[in-house]
DNA sequence: AAGCCGATTGTCT
DNA sequence: GACAATCGGCTTA
C-alpha cells in the first residue's frame, strides 16, 4: 500500500466542460475525484452518497476497437457518446449489469471514461485519512464497489441517466478537493474481441488500491 | 489459484 | 440469432 495523505480542500463541483478534454486525460484525473449520488433513503430521507473514484478506463472513439462507436458505429445506444463531453452515457450489458460512463471530448469524436471502481467515503468520515485504516478495514470496506456493475447498483445508477448533464440538478455529480494520488496504467478489462486494442494502456487506477476490480 | 458457467436482456447484424 | 466494457458461485487441482 502506497503512502497518500488526503489533503484537505474545500469541495468543488466539476463543471462539464471539464470533461470537454482529451478522454486520456480526463479518465487519469477522475482518479481520486469524488463521485456524488443524491437518493431517496428507504425511510423517503433524501441523503448524498459519496464514492471516491479509485479506477477508470478510456474509450477513445471511432479508431479504438473496443469502443461501441468503433469504425463510426452510430446507433441509438452510441449516439450520446457524439455530443460534447459532459454527459452520462449509461448502458446494460449480459443483461444485468448498468454500466456508468463520463462522455468526454469533444462532439465530433465519441470518447467516454467508465467508471470502475470507488470507495465510500461518508461526510462524518470525510476529514479522516482514509490511508490511515487499518489494511483489513480497507479491504472489508473498500471491495464491495470494485467492479463497475457493483458501484452502479449500490449508486443505483441506471439508462435514466443517458443523456443527462453531469450536474447536481441530474443527482449524479463528480466534486474536486484536491486530491491526487498516485495513477498507474494498466490494459482494460473484458475487451479480448478489441484485437491489438486490447493492450492499450488505457486503465487507470489508485496505484495499489485495495478498492481496485483487478490488479 | 484458476477456470468454467449461468444469469438475463438490450442491441446490433 | 449472437453476444456483451460483469459477477458470483462452483469445480478442479
Amino acid at each position: 500500500m502506497s503512502l497518500y495523505k488526503l489533503p484537505y480542500i474545500q469541495p468543488s463541483v466539476l463543471e462539464p466542460s471539464w470533461f470537454v478534454r482529451p478522454t486520456c486525460v480526463v479518465a487519469a484525473d477522475l482518479i481520486g475525484k469524488i463521485l456524488c449520488r443524491q437518493l431517496i433513503d428507504s425511510d423517503g430521507k433524501q441523503k448524498t452518497l459519496r464514492m471516491r473514484i479509485s479506477e477508470t478506463e478510456a474509450y477513445i472513439g471511432e479508431g479504438d476497437a473496443a469502443c461501441h462507436a468503433h469504425a463510426g458505429t452510430r446507433t441509438p445506444r452510441t449516439e450520446i457518446m457524439y455530443s460534447e463531453g459532459g454527459v452520462f452515457y449509461v448502458y446494460l450489458t449480459y443483461g444485468i449489469h448498468h454500466m456508468l460512463n463520463l462522455v468526454s471530448g469533444t462532439a465530433e469524436s465519441p470518447e467516454a471514461v467508465l467508471i470502475r471502481a470507488g470507495f465510500l467515503t461518508d461526510d462524518s468520515a470525510r476529514l479522516i485519512d482514509e490511508q490511515l485504516l487499518s489494511a483489513d478495514k480497507q479491504l472489508t470496506h473498500s471491495k464491495q464497489f470494485a467492479g463497475p456493475g457493483k458501484l452502479t447498483k449500490r449508486l443505483q445508477i441506471d439508462r435514466e441517466l443517458y443523456g443527462k448533464p453531469i450536474t447536481p440538478a441530474s443527482r449524479l455529480w463528480v466534486e474536486d478537493d484536491g486530491c491526487q494520488p498516485p495513477v498507474s496504467l494498466r490494459p482494460r478489462i473484458g475487451i479480448d474481441y478489441a484485437g491489438a486494442a486490447k493492450d492499450w494502456l488505457l486503465r487507470y487506477v489508485w496505484t495499489d488500491h485495495p478498492s481496485l476490480s483487478k490488479k
